[in-house]
DNA sequence: TTTCTTCTTTAGAAACATTCTAATCTATTG
DNA sequence: CAATAGATTAGAATGTTTCTAAAGAAGAAA
């Protein structure tokens, strides 16, 4: 995404319906300005924090859903207790560090996936998630 | 697995440096006697309840988590606020039913994932995961 | 069996992430 | 500017999971 211009991020927010308020265009800023990014609630809240806007947890969280229903931004389920938010909504898979929480994309063009068998009846596909845990090689 | 007998299981939790108490004997049945099976914890105590087992819910997490590091059971992260844990350890993936929050195996011969790409410096595989979403169709 | 040790279970408290509530505040529109 | 619809907030509430400390059960040794 990589949306620098505070005029940009305005016109994204509004394009989603929602308004520009002080504090979604700093969370915007905060998402969107350098490149990919995935990022936890809490992780968003100390950010603001330092970065000296005062912005509550329900605020950020609000925004976060908002995003995601907008299509701005994609949540990624990779632990069962915490969100990531991922601000790279293209179709790509992940490495997860287990031992660190981190998030790394992987290309879509990088891996493949096929032969997926029939669908269970009457369903479709939302989203196919591939998920690659790696941790540090123990000597 | 499909162990149906007493004694069988009674040996899989020996086997597990665990002893068999009459709740983890109780449990391991719930989980094992009837095939595969994808489980929450708060089903499980529901289960256990139904079954005339008074078990705590803090014995049934630690059994799921000691169950888990045996080899026994599989944690499956599909929904952020819940644990999954699938009897099936062996290689294979899912589908996720969105609607009813119910998981289905996908066989592993049945999906193929290649052209994994270069792993993160220092680390190795724990495990690759494929998780396909699937809703119900709107018409 | 009796005793000793170690592992288990448990109720209840605590922790943690997330959502809700209802009041206040802000942006937008007329 | 006034009216309205949307946004933010503190704090309470929820839901899942973990922790604590005490009481109970299993295994080992004599």
């Amino acid at each position: 995404m990589m949306q620098q211009d505070p005029l940009e991020l305005e016109k994204m927010i509004r394009d989603a319906n929602l308004r520009p308020t002080k504090q979604r265009i700093a969370l915007a800023e905060l998402l969107f300005a350098d490149g990919n990014r995935h990022i936890t609630a809490e992780r968003l809240h100390g950010e603001a924090m330092e970065a000296g806007v005062t912005v509550s947890l329900a605020t950020i969280y609000n925004n976060l859903h908002q995003f995601t229903s907008a299509g701005l931004l994609r949540e990624v389920v990779v632990d069962s207790s915490r969100s990531y938010f991922d601000t790279n909504v293209s179709a790509h898979h992940h490495f997860f560090h287990e031992e660190t929480g981190m998030l790394e994309d992987i290309p879509d063009s990088a891996l493949n996936v096929d032969s997926i068998p029939s669908l269970p009846e009457g369903t479709e596909i939302s989203s196919v998630d591939v998920i690659v845990r790696v941790s540090n090689i123990r000597s």
